[in-house]
DNA sequence: GAAAAGCAAGAGCACTGCTCACATTTGCCA
DNA sequence: TGGCAAATGTGAGCAGTGCTCTTGCTTTTC
């Protein structure tokens, strides 16, 4: 099993998740393509196990980094969140794709299996948010936020146990997903070609913006 | 030629690019699988005309959705874009995915096809960030920008023939791909599940704050 | 030592992209 | 109208994919 799930991750080194084929990992297991079922159901079950192996890595990636931060203030803990994220995901597109790019055709990820560790790094961020909301260093955004968003919003604090504000909750999921779109942007090559020199510069000048959107 | 783009497209509206089929084509089209070869060079170049017409309807859409709104705010117009962007997205889920999701394993746009339909939509957001300057009505960020990418903003002012300040212009390629995050979690189902009971307020919120964040 | 699991093999099905030699149809020009 | 060349369609074939099923071997357990 370990084998299998080493040998897949390897090959999303070179390749796409929705060419990952599992007659390759026999093949370089040295066995015959039919013997990989007795482990794995199928191939979304090998899916499914590089998805959680992806999540627990890059989690613990942002973790540790905003962890080796941990003298450092709330909002410069998030910006070294959003960038241990975006060197993760430049060193492992492969498995950003997998995590955050187009899901594979006819594959829904199991909930029940992947929804705990997708959460933990969206977690990361809402940990600094309520962080610097209890210091007294987050200034909630003013503006309204319609009904239906504000309940979300407080299913998402009690779930969390946050004590800031929904309209600062909001702005967390906002740039959870900004950073994402950022992230995505470079590892897509969605910015046209040669328009960023220096593409870690602007990362961190967006991330500091967004950030500061936030109320840090 | 046509009969061939117009299957593929439809292809799309149930099969995630990666997933696209030649040889589909070519039985709906009741002929055989290798006379397409007639017609399309490659599996790539099917996916380079689809590419080019999603493009270009979504393009169209949103500039539509935005000369509609003609006489409102700048502002307004931003947001409107977004929104058209994103109601696109939504009715086309697949068709998003082939321009802002994965791309394609060995393929890769050929640039002098793709890049010019491909700057039409940041292309929207710049002309109203324009405008909107123009006019007197964008605040420009404070806080300096790193010079390396001054130096790549400065090159989109002129390529663009924009006069807002470099600062802006950044904020502006921020929003562009904070959009495009945003979208693509909704479209990939990447918040949780349930999590948002009315995806739509959330992105207007959202959206708004990242406009009020350009200077808007 | 025998029965019962566990594991691997190999054939086979339906699908994919793509190539190539061959047949047919079409349109144009003398 | 006849003929010819270009355009178009055919079908077999190669290499690859996921997946199933039957067969056989090995290891563990009783």
């Amino acid at each position: 099993m370990d084998d299998i799930v080493r040998l897949g991750r390897e090959q999303l080194a070179t390749v796409t998740p929705a060419e990952l084929s599992l007659r390759a990992v026999a093949r370089e297991l040295g066995i015959v393509s039919s013997a990989v079922y007795r482990y794995v159901k199928d191939r979304d079950e090998l899916l499914t196990l590089l998805i959680v192996d992806a999540y627990d890595e890059l989690g613990a990636a942002v973790e540790d980094a905003v962890a080796a931060a941990a003298r450092r203030s709330a909002r410069a803990r998030a910006l070294v969140a959003c960038q241990a994220f975006r060197e993760w995901s430049l060193r492992e597109p492969s498995r950003f794709a997998l995590l955050f790019g187009t899901p594979v055709p006819g594959y829904a990820a199991p909930a029940e299996r992947t929804v705990e560790p997708g959460t933990r790094l969206p977690a990361v961020l809402m940990a600094l948010l309520e962080e610097a909301w209890l210091a007294g260093d987050l200034t909630a955004p003013t503006g309204s936020v319609p009904r239906t968003v504000r309940h979300d919003m407080d299913r998402i604090r009690e779930e969390f146990g946050l004590s800031a504000p929904a309209s600062a909750i909001a702005r967390g999921l906002g740039l959870w997903s900004a950073l994402v779109g950022a992230v995505s942007f470079e590892v897509f090559d969605q910015y046209g070609p040669d328009t960023l020199s220096d593409p870690a510069a602007f990362f961190d000048l967006h991330m500091e913006a967004m950030i500061t959107g936030v109320g840090f």
